[in-house]
DNA sequence: AGTTCCATGTCGCGG
DNA sequence: CCGCGACGTGGAACT
């Protein structure tokens, strides 16, 4: 990784275009070749920034970074205050828990959570557009597709809607009901969802988790 | 701004739980307080951050980073490689041009660019379920909504669907007729809208910003 | 390679 | 401060 502190002007030319007047700024460089522009402050995301792969061609006063898209990244240097290069070895990467794909675990495990007398009948149920989270039955032997979000918004409940289009056309499903579930469902989308005949359920991740591991409860 | 060069680990505990292996990484810290660790590739995001405001409490050996949600971000240092700070000042800020919200401007201002007679009603004209872009009225005295954007994809025109779909339920505006503009139009997008009979548009940037400012063409 | 969908999304604006 | 939608969304998983 190279680390460039320099007094510098920054302009961008591809899906937009957008121009840093000059000041001081740190200009990052990757082992991968990814090109970042960061001020001292504004959260993590850089200023102005090119992905690999690209092509770097730098000369003392100017970079130029371009990517096989066609966009363009011109850095115009004024005065370097550090220029410093090191050898950090392959990162072992990243463990992640607590997402998406645990609350449709959780909730595949124990379908009553959601409902009373719900059960699965598959996760990833097939469709022609895509997989439906889960596929249940209620306590009436109706067939439930349920759509679940870690936040509920108006995407998840198009989505759904065009999953429960599919599966009912299929004589031996139809009719379907729809079931949207989200740790949090924004007003708009229970609106749209409520608009459609579509339940939501709004779960919490952590009461899940402690009813999926009840023994904790013992300690 | 500093820069610490170090060998590390790093846990998150938040929205999610997140566990980084021990290895050499770069962490920065900025004016406003944010921190973010950055592996030597993987563009340019940090593998793990905490945004301002934040809490940090720091030893020789071990950050803790808090913020008023009740996230932590934990930092164990076992080697610092360079440690490094550098004042940068103020940043000007970025300058961008060629965005939706432009070309929602320059069509509020000329309506006509989209169909002769048209005349603008509202923009971010509000609905229970978002705002429309641009409501109008046509020639004839019927309601348009104007769904705008940048490129037009299908999920625009189901925005756009969804808009209709309320609007029409109120008496005095129905019924609408819909509207897609974007630079360029998706083949998906144009076979979804004509199925649903919306119209659509493509404009060209370029020619409604020298529309807006027909002097320019003097010089 | 193209498509779909998640994300600790982030960011900016309007109420 | 919250809600909402755009974003150079980025990134991963899957076809």
């Amino acid at each position: 990784m190279r680390l460039v502190i320099a007094d510098c002007t920054v302009d961008y030319d591809g899906r937009l275009t957008a121009h840093l007047p000059r000041a001081t700024r740190l200009i990052m460089v990757k082992a991968d070749g990814c090109v970042a522009v960061h001020a001292d402050g504004g959260a993590y995301k850089p200023l102005n920034w090119m992905n690999a792969p690209n092509l770097l061609v730098a000369d003392d006063e100017k970079w130029v970074v371009t990517n096989p898209k066609g966009e363009a990244l011109t850095i115009t240097l004024y005065q370097v205050l550090s220029d410093v290069s090191h050898d950090f070895g392959d990162d072992p990467g990243l463990q992640k828990d607590g997402v998406e794909a645990h609350l449709q675990e959780l909730l595949a495990v124990d379908p009553e959570q959601l409902e009373d007398g719900l059960r699965l009948v598959r996760r990833e149920y097939p469709t022609e557009i895509g997989p439906v989270d889960l596929l249940c039955r209620d306590a009436d032997g109706r067939v439930v597709a349920v759509e679940v979000k870690r936040r509920g918004e108006i995407d998840g409940v198009e989505q759904l809607t065009r999953y429960l289009e599919f599966l009912n056309r299929q004589p031996d499903l139809s009719p379907v009901r729809g079931m949207f579930v989200a740790q949090e469902i924004k007003l708009q989308a229970k609106t749209l969802a409520n608009d459609r005949s579509i339940d939501w359920v709004e779960v919490d991740y952590d009461v899940l988790r402690g009813i999926e591991r009840p023994q904790q409860k013992l300690f």
